[in-house]
DNA sequence: GACGAAGAATAAAAGCTTTCAAACTTCCGT
DNA sequence: ACGGAAGTTTGAAAGCTTTTATTCTTCGTC
């Protein structure tokens, strides 16, 4: 592949013009611009991305660390994330953590001598960025966390607005007559799930309903967790008659709990998710949820970390996205014998 | 971050006695490399991928191209590549095309500049790949492409048995007394979506059946696709009594197509998707589906590159992944009146 | 104990770009 | 036409590692 000093040479010029010419750092008369470009042109040539990175310890690369890009929640924050990379000439390195801090650690040490401009991360369970942050900020990689925080976290965050999606959910419950509402949490020591939670909590406080402690189940957010805690929840006398869930997955494994249970949905039991994945339109009954945007998530991101790479030296920053209530048709409307 | 020099200070050695020991590139006395190796471990050192990649022409990262992560084929062939690369100290850089072999080339060209030891590509519909590819090879990287391939194409490949696939849905059909089998199908410039046709082709054939020209239909790998050719299907007298879905996804468009008719399926029309995805099984009726590994196909594509950066000089291989037939609630038995 | 061979360590170049200071042009005002 | 300011262009260093050729050690043998 060609160089730079062949296109100088080709040109006429300097390497150093050649680099004005390519990166505009410094005016160049139009002629010698002219012959430059052509050579450029000429030869194909494109800078080497490793030199010009060794140079600025940087490189247009955004490391972007997820826990699975199988879970069907993800894919769409990468997508997201890498749109906007690339309208902006960066490109991802996509690492998978499994959940796994150890091998978040492991990924965040070795990505690091690569010189990201920044890195995008969806943190990992019991994550703890804060150290490995402090040296990537110090080399001057931007560093964004997405969808849920670590603890005492304190750099730039996008996530979605969980504790009033829980809230629109619940609110919808109860504007349908539903008075007993169980709710399968996610994992608490997310962030996500507990604010979820929260807004659970607060929609119920608000309405004067009670949260007897059976009707909160923790669990981990995928279907046999929403299948398991459901089965728990269909034993309990008297019945809930409504079941928000932390995420589709978990409201998916619900959903066949209670078939297998006899039970008709939305009939016997009504179902939010979270999330409003593209699945929850293609089962039966397709599934009301709490829609949020994970393109929006991670397009937002990219554009902080690329706000930060352009020289801006704001203090931390903290988007939240809203959500969207999607109605289908897994509640039903209650018609309390009380009223 | 620390570098190399200061290591080299810190075991007083020098520079080259360090790189010797760290990649194993010449003899090193036993007490010399404990001291290099103390004084790595103590600084927290990593070497610069950008320097080492900048003086061997190659880095550690493979350059994966895809269609669109988002669609949910995607998502696991990525997740076996990067687990792949990741057991062996690569990484992978991400690329979404859209099927846009305008923007597969310049990914391609962008991507050449960053060194990678090697590229996994899914080919965008009309791709053409010999130019960059060979441009790739010159370079020393290896080219392996995955699940279709573009015309002409002869490098690498990892693809399932997708005749064989074809195959075997079509004689499960006939196997359960179907006789008007029609097929939707994907793309046929698409290499896969022409095979799986072959394969109906070959299956219907042995078994002595005719395939009037309108069972035949070609459409885009995607719900709605499926939906509209179902339509047309519905409307032929006599009606077809099952479907082979190029997809799974075209058989999810054709479901909902079936059910709007106020047809059910398997009852009244029978269907077999292909990939076996995770979602056939939340959806009622669960669909039969030919399965084949995405994350096979992805992790055997990057076992391939690596192979090849390991200095084998071997010729072309091709390897293909046998798939399976998944049962589920989809397929009728037919008891022929004729019989 | 000396010589030579084999083994170990080093110095220096190379890989490609960016960037800063220095050199060179151009142009304006007088 | 000259001085100087402003605008262009250039040369060379720096960034970090690998690798080759070279120097230096060690060790065995005579």
């Amino acid at each position: 592949m060609a160089n730079m000093k062949q296109i100088a040479e080709l040109a006429g010029v300097s390497l150093g013009t050649v680099s004005h010419v390519l990166n505009g750092t410094a005016k160049v008369r139009e002629p010698l611009r002219k012959r430059v470009l052509d050579a450029v042109q000429q030869c194909g040539y494109q800078p080497s991305q490793l030199a010009r990175g060794l140079r600025r310890d940087r490189t247009n690369m955004i490391a972007m660390i997820i826990p699975d890009i199988v879970n069907p929640f993800f894919p769409s924050v990468v997508r997201g994330a890498e749109d906007v990379a690339f309208a902006d000439g960066y490109r991802l390195i996509l690492c998978n953590t499994d959940n796994d801090h150890t091998k978040e650690i492991v990924q965040l040490k070795a990505l690091q001598s690569y010189f990201p401009a920044g890195l995008i991360v969806i943190p990992s369970n019991f994550s703890d960025l804060t150290a490995q942050a402090r040296s990537y900020r110090e080399n001057g990689a931007a560093v964004v966390c997405v969808d849920r925080l670590p603890p005492n976290w304190d750099g730039d965050t996008v996530t979605s607005n969980n504790i009033e999606g829980g809230h629109k959910a619940t609110r919808y419950f109860i504007e349908h007559g539903h008075r007993s509402i169980a709710i399968i949490t996610g994992p608490l020591f997310l962030t996500n799930a507990q604010d979820r939670l929260e807004g659970f909590r607060q929609a119920m406080c608000t309405a004067g309903l009670e949260i007897p402690p059976g009707l909160v189940q923790e669990t981990t957010f995928d279907q046999a967790g929403g299948y398991a805690k459901t089965r728990v929840l269909l034993r309990l006398l008297p019945r809930p008659t409504a079941i928000f869930a932390g995420n589709d997955m978990i409201a998916i494994g619900a959903l066949r709990a209670i078939k297998e249970a006899g039970l008709r949905c939305p009939d016997d039991l009504s179902l939010i998710g979270f999330d409003g994945l593209e699945i929850v339109d293609m089962i039966t009954p397709s599934l009301t949820s709490i829609y949020q945007s994970p393109y929006q998530l991670g397009a937002t991101a990219a554009r902080m970390v690329l706000d930060r790479v352009k020289g801006q030296k704001l203090p931390a920053r903290h988007i939240v996205l809203e959500t969207e209530l999607q109605v289908r048709e897994s509640v039903a409307t209650l018609h309390s014998p009380l009223v």
